[in-house]
DNA sequence: CCATAATGTCAAGCGTCCTTTGCACGTTTG
DNA sequence: CAAACGTGCAAAGGACGCTTGACATTATGG
């Protein structure tokens, strides 16, 4: 009964997507608190996405993208 | 200190975005169900993100954006 | 009249997202 | 050295995403 039991997922507990925020924060010279900020999210929040630990809500990936001013799909990117 | 608290946010438990899941879907004639089995989640859920009750994680809103070939910004609007 | 399809809603349960606090480690700055 | 910064990680708690199961409503067709 690993993952939500019933799911009719097969990739359990790694459906997670890649992204750039990493490399986006350091074209800008940006710390991990910095894009928080502006964000108006917690750095854990920040670094929990940066290390693959969850994907945003899709309210946050609009404000992500909107921060860098690029398309959700220029940010995160299918596996 | 409701909603989470230190968020940038103001409207709280209101943060859902608009999106154009049932017209897209009266436009190919589909069921929530059709849709559900397209996305691979449940009816409920189809119904609940149509309806405003929540946002579907980003894994969904691609996997939706996917099934309709657009892009997620074309699907759902910042309110 | 009865059967079925489509939609809407409620409840319980579990996993995810995001919060806070706190600690550890390496690097940089004074 | 010492103080601060940047990053990573952990635990606990609250709100959200998604599940199953069930029930009600409306519409269509036999």
């Amino acid at each position: 009964m690993v993952c939500h039991a019933g799911s009719g997922r097969t990739d359990c507990a790694l459906e997670s997507m890649k992204n750039r925020l990493k490399v986006l924060r350091a074209e800008r010279d940006w710390s991990q608190q910095d894009l928080a900020d502006a964000l108006g999210v917690s750095r854990q929040s920040v670094n929990a996405i940066e290390t693959g630990k969850y994907d945003p809500s899709l309210p946050l990936a609009f404000r992500i993208a909107d921060v860098f001013d690029l398309a959700i799909e220029a940010i995160f990117l299918r596996d």
